[in-house]
DNA sequence: ACGACCGTCAATGTATACATTAGAGAGATG
DNA sequence: CATCTCTCTAATGTATACATTGACGGTCGT
């Protein structure tokens, strides 16, 4: 009962985990050996590790034999957005076309409760970003006869995870996007798609903009 | 110079044209040992070929040990344009806004030409692909700097094209899509991206309808 | 001193051997 | 006759050995 799971799965999964929470640093290069003695395993399993996080994005070819953890800079955040932008309009208003209303609906009243607890309690921000894990949850089990979509979006949102990391949200952003979020979730559960797609742009461009200022005055 | 690319590489290929040209059929099992005998190379980069497949869509898995040629069906279709008109409205935006105007006004002129063709000599298919290929080639030079929008978009072509393969266009249609296209193309050469997006949504209703059709009309 | 060229070797790419397990099929049982 | 279990095998998952190549450091030339 030791490995529920494939040594190659669990390669992968640390690897990934490493990247987006930072461990190793972008640019950072994946030797197989390297990585293979650091997890304990053979190079074999640490190989398809590989390869899955190339297919991922997070890692990057650099020549035809040397592999690095990829960058992540402003631009790529921009880049990032235009993907978002068309996935999460269309996810948006596939759910509210199709999605079940009283998740969305529950997840509305929470993310305002969040709003208000946000100003006041500072700590509550790893409830807002559970919240943000359950409102994606929801937006998932909507696209079920999507999982085209479905699969586009889960790959999209490793690495906008990895911005989040980059580019630490400030209380008074956060607060703006759980009051943002409570307007899309809201939309979708009164099935209105027009708004909910409205409020989706609304939030990925202020969601933007904030990441933005935050990377150019870390920069600077 | 037998091998230019790596055994990995030539597998790879070779299973994803067998897939998309049909040859392997969906649901046909992949197995390791088997397509490592066809293609004689050792399991090892066949396994390789088998993980890259599955990340693309084109093998899926049942059981914690089988692969299977992945399915694909008239669900699938509409599933698969559930996420293709996100993207493909996205790219035409994007390109319409910073996209080099001569390869499209070329291909709007080409075409055109090309829909005065279809209608007499129908042995001009294989140019009016041919065409088509070089507009997603152009759409992907607009967006090099939206790698993330251009890779899901490749990804997805991958499934487009054997959807095609699936369901034959008839002459008639084939007409109207090259019109359609040259529409986007005139657009995107105009810089309008308001137009752009409207004649995607227009290529992309007709090009489902058309599929649907078919399909209804073979499965029947 | 700076750049191009080249040899070394360490890391990758591939094959194979070994360990493990899922899945097909025989047999038993209701 | 269907279903369930159990076995057994053949395939996968992993490790390792072998072959191959390109990245790095040194040398040479200018």
């Amino acid at each position: 009962m030791s490995t529920p799971t494939t040594a190659a799965d669990r390669a992968y999964s640390a690897l990934r985990s490493d990247i987006v929470e930072g461990m190793l640093a972008p640019g950072t290069p994946l030797a197989e050996v390297e990585q293979a003695a650091r997890l304990g395993v053979s190079r074999t399993p640490v190989r398809e590790a590989f390869a899955r996080l190339l297919s991922d994005g997070l890692a990057e070819q650099r020549g035809p034999r040397t592999l690095l953890v990829s960058s992540i800079d402003a631009d790529d955040v921009r880049a990032l957005f235009d993907l978002r932008w068309a996935l999460d309009e269309q996810a948006a208003r596939i759910a509210a076309h199709r999605g079940d209303t009283l998740p969305f609906a529950a997840l509305a009243t929470r993310l305002d409760r969040a709003t208000e607890l946000l100003a006041t309690d500072d700590a509550a921000r790893t409830d807002y970003y559970a919240l943000v894990g359950e409102f994606d949850a929801a937006i998932d089990a909507s696209l079920e006869t999507s999982p085209y979509l479905r699969a586009a979006l889960q790959r999209l949102r490793v690495h906008l995870e990895r911005v989040r990391r980059l580019a630490h949200d400030d209380d008074a952003r956060l607060l703006r996007a759980a009051a943002e979020h409570a307007a899309i979730a809201r939309a979708i559960a009164d099935r209105d798609p027009e708004r909910a797609v409205a409020a989706t742009r609304l939030h990925l461009h202020d969601a933007l903009q904030s990441i933005h200022r935050h990377l150019k005055a870390s920069t600077a």
